[in-house]
DNA sequence: GTGAAAGCGCTAACAG
DNA sequence: CTGTTAGCGCTTTCAC
C-alpha cells in the first residue's frame, strides 16, 4: 500500500502478471481490454495506488493537456469570474490551466518562453497588449491563440469580443432621453486595448449623436481614480450632465466623489454610466446603468474556439462578437 | 527558421557541430560549459528557434516545476487577490501555478486524482474542507500542502491562518463601546471552515464579554444573503444593536437593505462590521470597520513554508498565524 | 570540458 | 485481445 518509490505500469503489470503496455490500455479510456485484464490490472493497480504518470503521457503524445490562460495581476474586477469560468469549462472538456499573471507589458517575453517550453496546448489571453508581430510567434510555434476581449489592428487572430459599438450605443441612447448639455468621458489607462476602444468607440458615437460639449479624462478602472478624476474636474469646471465610463468600478468612485465632496445628485444632477455589469454594479447604493458582459457566453466561444483549433490547427481564424445586455440602473436621469 | 517540427536538442547539436548532452548543459543554468561551445550552440538554437522541452525534463527531474492551487469556483471576493499573488511569488521562484476550481465538495476525489498524475511539486489549498484523511493522500504520495486560512482539527498540517480570534476580538471591543443590548451574529455557510471558525468565535468572546442577547443567522457569503438574512430577521424582531458578519460582503447586503427597506442609520441605530478588508468594504457608501487580512504575508508565507518543504520533504509541519489590521470604518457606533 | 550511453514512464505501432 | 518493441526529448553518470 505504502510505497516508497513511486509505482510504474511495469510494477503492476508485475504484479498482475500482465505485461506493461496492458496496464497501460486499462488506463486510456476508449481502448478495449478484456474483462479479465482490466480485472487483474484495476486490482493491482489498487492495491499499490498506482497512478498514471501525466508527465510521461505528455512527453508522447506530444499533448500536455495544458492551457496557458494569460491574466493580468493589476485587477480587473471582471476577470477573476472569468478566469474561474474558464477553468471550469476546461475541466469539463478534460483540459486544466496553467496561469501565468502579467504584471507589465515587459515580462511578456519571459512569459513567451516559458509558454513554448511548456508545451501547453493552447492560450487563452485574458490580458496584454499583443502586437501582431507577438501573435505571428504563436502561429510559428503552432499553438492556437484565443483574444479575450481584445482586439489586433490588421491580423488575424481568433477573438471573443463583448460588442463595445452596440453597448456604448445603448448607454448613450439612454443618456441622450434628459438632452444632457456635455459630456464627460472618463476612459480606462492608455496602456489598455479595451479602454481605448471603448473611449474611441464613445467619442465616435457621440459625434455621430450631434454631442458639441464632450470631454476626456484618463483614469486607470480604479475606484480611488474615478473619485480623483471627477473632484480634478470639479476643480475648474462645473457639473457635467452626463459621465460615461470605461467601467463600472470607476463609474462607482464617480458616484461615491458626486455625493461625498460634492452635494451633486444622481441622477438628477448628473447621469453615470459604467460598463461591464460586475456584481456591485448593482448593490443598492449605486445601482448604475451598465452594459453587463456576458462573460460566461464569451468564455464558452473563447473555449470551444481553441478547442476547434487545437483538433484542427488549419482551421481559419475566426473572430465572435457577443451582444451584452443593457441594465437600467438608476444611475441615469429620466425625464 | 520556420521549421516544420519540434526542434530537439539533437537538431541543435547537429548544426552546431557538438553532442546533445552539451546542448543540454548550455541550458541548464549553473553547468560548466566553454565559452566556445556555448557561443556556437546558443547561435544553432536561435536559428532554429530551439526551446527546451520542460516536460521531458519534468519527467527525468521528477520536478514538475508546477504547484497545484485549489480554489473555489463559489465567488469569495478575497481569493483573486490572493490567487494573483500566488502567480506572481511563485513565478518569482520559478514555479507555475496549475489551477484548479472546485465546484462542491464531491468534486475532490476526482481533482485529487488530477493532482496525483500531474506531479506536481506541491499544493496550496485556499478552499475546500480537508478531513485528516484527505491529508493523508498527500503524505502518501509524498507531496506537500499548505492551507490557506483553514485548519484540520486534529491533524498536523502546513497552515497559514489570518489570526481570526485577535481580530475578532478588535471587531467586539470596538462595538461594545457603545454597549449593545443584543448582538446578531451573521455566519457564512455551514460548509466553509472558515465561516465556522469565524462564528465559533464570535460566539465565545461575545460569551465571555457578557454579552446576553446573541442571535445566528446563517448566510452564503454573498451581498444578496446579507440583504436576506436581516430582512427576515426584521419581520419578527427588533432593530438590532449591532451585526456581525462573517465577511465583508455580506456586511454591504446588510448596510443596503436597513438603509433601502427599512430606514435604519448606520452607525447610529444599529452597528455592523465585517471581516477581511476588501477593497470594496472602503467605499464611501459603506466605510465598513473590518478587519483587513495581510493578503501579502499570507501569501509569502505559504509560499515559503511549501518551498521549504518541497526542498526539504522531511521537515516538520508548520503553522503560521499572521495578524490582521483593524480598519475603523463608520459603521460602528460611537459615544 | 566533452561525448557516449542509459534511462525517466509512458504510448503506439506491430505481430501474434 | 495481448505482448513486444521502439521511441518521446531530455538529464545524468561515467569515461576520456
Amino acid at each position: 500500500m505504502t510505497r516508497n518509490k513511486k509505482v510504474t505500469s511495469y510494477d503492476v503489470a508485475r504484479e498482475a502478471g500482465v505485461s506493461q503496455s496492458a496496464v497501460s490500455r486499462v488506463f486510456r479510456p476508449g481502448l478495449s481490454v478484456s474483462q479479465k485484464t482490466r480485472d487483474k490490472v484495476m486490482t493491482a493497480a489498487n492495491a499499490m495506488g498506482y497512478r498514471p504518470n501525466a508527465i510521461a503521457r505528455m512527453l508522447i503524445t506530444k499533448q500536455s493537456g495544458m492551457v496557458a490562460v494569460i491574466v493580468s495581476s493589476r485587477a480587473n474586477v471582471n476577470y477573476p469570474e472569468v478566469l474561474s469560468q474558464v477553468s471550469k469549462q476546461l475541466a469539463a472538456r478534460n483540459k486544466r490551466v496553467l496561469l501565468f499573471t502579467l504584471d507589465d507589458a515587459e515580462g511578456l517575453d519571459d512569459l513567451f518562453e516559458q509558454i513554448w517550453t511548456f508545451q501547453v496546448d493552447g492560450v487563452i489571453a485574458l490580458a496584454a497588449h499583443f502586437e501582431s508581430e507577438k501573435l505571428a510567434q504563436f502561429e510559428q510555434h503552432k499553438i492556437p491563440v484565443v483574444l479575450y476581449n481584445r482586439n489586433v489592428p490588421g491580423a488575424m487572430a481568433n477573438t471573443v469580443c463583448c460588442n463595445h459599438e452596440q453597448g456604448i450605443k445603448q448607454l448613450i441612447l439612454e443618456l441622450e432621453q434628459s438632452n444632457p448639455k456635455n459630456y464627460l468621458v472618463l476612459s480606462g489607462p492608455k496602456d489598455s486595448d479595451v479602454a481605448n476602444e471603448r473611449r474611441e468607440i464613445a467619442l465616435s458615437l457621440l459625434k455621430q449623436f450631434g454631442a458639441k460639449d464632450v470631454s476626456v479624462l484618463f483614469g486607470d478602472y480604479s475606484y480611488q481614480s474615478g473619485r480623483d478624476c471627477l473632484a480634478q474636474w470639479l476643480e475648474k469646471n462645473p457639473t457635467p450632465d452626463a459621465v460615461i465610463c470605461s467601467n463600472d468600478t470607476m463609474a462607482i468612485g464617480v458616484i461615491d466623489e458626486a455625493r461625498d465632496n460634492h452635494n451633486i445628485h444622481i441622477p438628477n444632477d448628473m447621469s453615470v454610466v459604467g460598463f461591464d455589469g460586475i456584481t456591485s454594479s448593482a448593490w443598492k447604493s449605486y445601482q448604475i446603468t451598465t452594459i453587463k458582459q456576458p462573460l460566461e457566453q464569451l468564455v464558452k466561444a473563447a473555449i470551444e474556439m481553441l478547442l476547434e483549433h487545437i483538433e484542427n490547427p488549419d482551421s481559419p481564424p475566426e473572430s465572435r462578437v457577443l451582444t451584452g445586455a443593457l441594465i437600467k440602473g438608476n444611475s441615469v436621469k429620466r425625464i
